[in-house]
DNA sequence: TGACAGGTACGAAGCGCTTCGTATATTGGC
DNA sequence: GCCAATATACGAAGCGCTTCGTACCTGTCA
């Protein structure tokens, strides 16, 4: 794998991928709607396309010029980044240990008996894998 | 509560008050000596003063300059200071969803039946608190 | 065809984090 | 008393993230 870089998106760049994941591909102009609705404080353009541009060196998005109005679409799941936040944040405050993290948030979340239900599913498919 | 601007340590002060947690009230020497033997590059002495320094005024570490030599001790609790970091997560990178991030982190953590049972427990006193 | 609407490219400023060099004080031992 | 060792204080550089202004291009339409 020539992966090395790991994926670990910025503030900006993971609000900007949010909407590339719920919307798909879309131009800048529809991300920076999109954010404008989503938040108090909107951005300027130009620094949504900034960061496409910068997005798009980092291999975070794939740009489609074809058309003068490029398209952008993201260029790395929504899974494989959480998953990638999520271990770094496990190595850099709970000590390697994401079962610390597991616990943490358990101990906090507000969750409704469904989702309970879900997370007990999910442990009795990795009791007995094997 | 006049504790607004949350408590959301930056790399190189979560690694000091991982130090701090841990070990107790240090010096920065103590700090620094932690620090070097548990990293692989480590960090010059004025770098970890400078950040203790830093780290007193955000109100991150209590100082004790009654020696000459200061000690310092953690003022935030390890298990407030990792609630943040994750709520924060949560916020950033899993729409807000805390279920959404605890099924991430336990589709890819490998824990041990012990570890799980754990979680299990947990799960049962979450089901019928009331 | 000329002006305008709307697009991309790019440089640069501002800020926070991290790092360290250097200046300056204090202490302990000889 | 003096020197070496060890402290703290502080300024500033370097870097990445975020932001935007400005320049420039390209269609459209009256």
């Amino acid at each position: 794998m020539a992966n090395r870089p790991a994926i670990r998106p910025t503030n900006a760049e993971l609000a900007i991928l949010g909407v590339l994941w719920s919307n798909g591909a879309s131009t800048v102009r529809e991300v920076h709607d999109a954010l404008k609705e989503a938040r108090d404080e909107a951005v300027g353009y130009t620094t949504i396309l900034k960061l496409l541009q910068i997005m798009t060196e980092k291999k975070l998005v794939k740009r489609d010029t074809r058309a003068r109005t490029h398209v952008y679409a993201a260029a790395v799941s929504e899974a494989t980044t959480r998953g990638h936040l999520l271990s770094d944040l496990v190595d850099r405050a709970f000590g390697g240990s994401s079962l610390a993290l597991v616990l943490q948030a358990l101990s906090s979340a507000r969750a409704t008996p469904a989702e309970l239900e879900q997370i007990r599913r999910l442990l009795d498919e990795r009791k007995a894998p094997r």
